[in-house]
DNA sequence: TGCCTTGTTGCTAATTTCTGCAATTAATAG
DNA sequence: CTATTAATTGCAGAAATTAGCAACAAGGCA
């Protein structure tokens, strides 16, 4: 686990959060589950220790921990949402349309490109965590002229 | 409208698909609602000229139209999808996390990117759409420091 | 330890989105 | 213009996701 639970448990409840038995469950299945984990997954997993954990709080307590910036979203190929563990360096994704595959990018390549939006339009880009979609190595080769 | 409707009629035919009412309905639903279309504003839209087009039927189509790509997919702040008529020169979104707002961005500032990807990644961004997430101008001085 | 306060959960029900299948109908040929 | 064929729609219902509200319980304090 890249950050430490009780690091996390105690930022929580610095800022007037609870740490239930819920969140530490659904969180530690995000950390199980992998890379990018849908929260049907979540219920999945979490449901066999807890079969009372309701599919609702599944979905809040996502979204929770995605607003707290201890999960980062993950758009897939398809439009639906997936989540992963936000680390201390954030890094983005190259998503295939073809074989839904997630490509690790590192974080440099995208702050260059990040001073630009904001010195040319005055935005400021959210780099926790951008997703870029196309074609994998493997995809545009089988995908042919 | 940036597209003849006819040609792109022409192009539907000629790939063996139909050109119904519905199909003609929802497309001129997108034309006529803008920037950023919710399937579900396209139901109401479309709902008062043809109250018997049912919803499936928009998600149907609104998917269709997008593989077809004449629609292009746009990805919400909240996660949701939205739509909107694929012009022949794509353009770009940055997405207010905020206040919702989108701003275009022009090809040309992600062409040198999709380069470097290529390159450097072999993997072939689909510039046909995409979406940066973060803070625009004004919510960015509103949210202070 | 035991009591309060209020953040959280579970349940139920509302939305939103998607699927299966029978009935319809656009496009094509005769 | 009519018949044929297969793409498409509508309907009904299944998933997926969110919202409202009463019951519950985590964390603070005596």
């Amino acid at each position: 686990m890249s950050h430490n639970t009780t690091e996390i448990n105690q930022q929580l409840r610095k800022s007037g959060y609870r740490v239930t038995p819920q969140r530490q469950l659904i969180l530690d299945a995000v950390c199980q589950l992998g890379d990018h984990v849908t929260p049907e997954a979540v219920y999945d997993y979490v449901h066999r220790t807890a079969p009372t954990l309701s599919r609702a709080t599944v979905y809040r307590v996502l979204h929770f921990l995605t607003e707290q910036h201890i999960l980062a979203l993950v758009h897939m190929a398809d439009g639906r949402l997936a989540y992963e563990l936000a680390g201390p360096e954030p890094h983005h994704h190259l998503v295939c349309r073809t074989c839904d595959s997630l490509l690790e990018l590192p974080h440099s390549v995208l702050l260059s490109f990040r001073l630009a939006m904001d010195t040319q339009y005055d935005f400021e880009i959210d780099v926790s965590h951008v997703s870029f979609f196309g074609n994998c190595t493997d995809c545009r080769d089988s995908a042919g002229a």
